[in-house]
DNA sequence: ATGTTTGTCTAACGGTTGTTAGGCAAAAGT
DNA sequence: ACTTTTGCCTAACAACCGTTAGACAAACAT
């Protein structure tokens, strides 16, 4: 069922319309235009869906899935709080890589859903805010992490590996991975403790 | 010449689309709405606009031109690399609160600027990024930053800077300079060499 | 007092928007 | 072989878009 070619059309309706929505904004592509990149008539996008919004709202919704499936993973496998945040960033990351299309309207573009489906969409993504803080709590009480204000923390966190939808390309060659650790360096840099650092160089 | 009646009307129009602009985006913004907010008519906006894009382009640059004061201003009259960086991001930090609308504007809608204008945007923005790379090189060469990837360091800091305009409120009891501080010393906690730290604790 | 500038208005334009109705050929199901 | 479903098409819709033309009253300048 979620692979019948029913479904693998209206996914390449969705992917089309992300490139758009990510290059010229939701409100700036009219479903002309989606139309025209999948060489169709605008009116045949209505035999896959049942208006605009709808692409919007699979989008972003989808995302929001995706984020908050892995950053549950990580807080039901791994331990440590370090471990945690380096592994949540790395999900992050790889996320935004895999496509950086959708993410982009996952980021930016949510502020056109409908007022209903906005609200929902809200809760999603505090959730996944609540889920990085309380590992940054953790790394408080297991006293590795400074105890700095958590909500710009986590706030610097999330801005920074977001960021990275702005600039990453597919075509250069740096990965996920590569990315993942290099902002990992520079945020745990600022909230590991001192002597936590001086054990791991001096031993 | 600058004071006049004439621009002080078209500042609050400028004003008043700026608002709207960070609500609901510029292509989502119609004239109408625009007209309406100032309780006047669509067609009478165009005796003080040549059209909507123009509306665009005063928002986009003159934040461009305060930004780049800012940190022209930082790097002629401070020495010291983390001074520097504080000092700038400080500035950043105000001009953002100052005007959380135009500051919006100037950080999402300024893709739908037309080409030309576009062109000349980025080289701005690029500027302004290439003057915080010195700075973090600044601290580099005077060893008291550590020698991390300094593209990912600017862009770290750049972006927690900049998310701040997606959470402040005037209305909430947080000044530029209390939330200027927070940010600096996270984001100098991950920057600054251990010894240095060291020494400030130790003397 | 007279002429000019300023800021708004109404009315209208050509074009684009999202969406619906209805038809038609190819494919799939029986 | 016949029926149904699928996926597209053309045509059209009412609403809205940015923008222009031209009129008119109030404010200002002389």
């Amino acid at each position: 069922m979620p692979d019948s070619p029913k479904n693998i059309r209206k996914e390449h309706i969705v992917a089309a319309a992300a490139h758009l929505f990510k290059q010229k904004g939701y409100a700036a592509s009219s479903v002309r235009d989606i139309a025209t990149a999948l060489n169709i008539e605008a009116a045949s996008l209505y035999h896959h869906i049942k208006n605009k919004e709808e692409i919007l709202e699979i989008i972003c919704f989808s995302m929001a899935a995706k984020f908050l499936n892995a950053i549950a993973e990580v807080n039901d496998i791994y331990f440590n709080a370090e471990e945690k945040l380096r592994k949540a960033i790395l999900h992050h990351v790889e996320i935004i890589t895999e496509d950086v299309d959708k993410s982009a309207v996952f980021l930016r573009e949510w502020r056109s859903l409908p007022a209903q489906s906005l609200e929902d969409f809200l809760l999603l993504r505090n959730q996944y805010e609540n889920e990085f803080t309380r590992i940054v709590e953790n790394g408080m009480e297991e006293d590795v992490f400074e105890s700095v204000d958590k909500k710009f923390a986590v706030l610097s966190i999330l801005s920074s590996v977001n960021w990275i939808n702005e600039w990453y390309s597919a075509e250069g060659n740096m990965q996920a991975k590569d990315i993942a650790q290099k902002i990992s360096d520079f945020v745990l840099g600022g909230l590991r403790k001192k002597w936590v650092t001086d054990l791991h160089y001096k031993i």
